[in-house]
DNA sequence: GGATAGTCTATAGGAGTCCTATGAAACGAG
DNA sequence: CTCGTTTCATAGGACTCCTATAGACTATCC
């Protein structure tokens, strides 16, 4: 009866999906939203910009375009976005918060606390390390194509894997010019400039590849095809 | 414009749990099922005994009980579950997986594989941490009230934390009575029998204190109240 | 022992999610 | 100036998720 060895990492992680599910439904509630409407004031608060289309926001969001539409015009009810079609394109709709918007959008992305609390938890070793397996993985699923090319640094134009020698902050990035440790990686950076597809692998194996020594590492680089 | 430094593990978390909710639609529509009717089945099936109370399904779910019941009526429609009333109590009502059920539960239950090959993108030595670091951020949540008490080995009356000197396997499980290691703990195990409350700090704090030596770690134990 | 209080489930009602499948504009190319 | 394509909105359907409440049962207290 002993499970499968790596079904326990799916099932923690399911575990704390069900935290997010559920808090989502509850934060969102009180302020008479709904989890995607709030994630979608949450999303275009993080790069408000002068709006985006309707399908940027689907993708984004891994949802279909008619559910976008729908939550679109549901928070445009509400009074706390905008649609105006763009000049460029007659046919796109451009999605911009409004002043309310903005507002409600400060609360929709906050963490809730209980959520930070859990992370405090880890001490710094323990937090990098978890942060590094999340980049890993996130970096999997990208390739899989299983979830839209997220801003992270290890997939950015500013970023220099092992550019330093120091232990702590090997890394460099060229964006605020300052070197960065695995602790400093961003998953969402508001300053992410994607870079090349050709120049993105390469990237990744300096960052992955580039260990520190005594670690003689066989760096698996996804086991068969 | 550098975000505060402890966004960054939600935000990863954010991002994987897009990925699950997006594969929890695909995945069950090809089934005719949603994703919560897949959960429960899911759910079932892990302890099917002779049937679970909907409150029960509820509270394990982190959903309120009408939608439960919402639920686990349109399984009956589906003829995937069967409901009876409980004979020691005549207000509860038993669901329990009918033969198709369950092997539709068999499909539910399965991880998708590109989760599995996300994890296998870590290596052995990450893949643990990053199992610690969930097992120690489910704990805190469960602390914190936000999480049924899930099924974890440091809260189960089987397991004896740091009861052998090797560094591989440091703990033991009296169920299958055998070492175990931070890679084997379960976070939902089959066998798992609650400890005592009052006995259940001790064996936290057991698990969590007695590390490897070489590391005198201040572990911080929840910064303030 | 019967009224009262508490628990468990189901139902009602309402807004929204999410899908597929279409419809209706607006672009781009031949 | 028409195809064919892209972009968005709508329609329709099954469900989710909530709060509030009704119905059935159990537990408790004079």
């Amino acid at each position: 009866m002993t499970s499968p060895p790596d079904q326990r990492i799916p099932a923690g992680l399911a575990r704390i999906g069900l935290v997010l599910r559920h808090h989502a439904w509850a934060a969102a509630g009180e302020r008479g939203l709904t989890p995607t409407q709030s994630q979608l004031l949450a999303f275009l608060d993080a790069r408000h910009r002068d709006g985006l289309p309707v399908s940027t926001l689907a993708a984004e969001l891994a949802l279909s375009q008619p559910t976008v539409s729908d939550a679109v015009a549901a928070l445009d009810r509400k009074g706390l976005v905008a649609r105006s079609r763009s000049g460029d394109d007659g046919r796109v709709v451009l999605v911009r918060l409004t002043a309310r918007g903005r507002r409600e959008a400060g609360h929709a992305s906050r963490w809730p606390d209980f959520l930070l609390r859990a992370i405090d938890s880890l001490d710094a070793d323990e937090r990098a390390a978890f942060l590094r397996g999340l980049v890993k993985m996130i970096h999997s699923l990208q390739e899989d194509g299983q979830i839209p090319v997220s801003r992270m640094c290890p997939s950015c134009d500013y970023f220099r894997p092992h550019a330093h020698t120091d232990r702590e902050r090997p890394h460099h990035c060229a964006y605020v010019d300052a070197p960065i440790g695995d602790a400093d990686l961003r998953i969402d950076c508001g300053d992410h400039r994607t870079a090349d597809a050709n120049e993105r692998p390469r990237l990744w194996r300096l960052f992955i590849g580039g260990r520190p020594p005594g670690a003689d590492v066989p760096h698996p680089a996804l086991p068969e095809s």
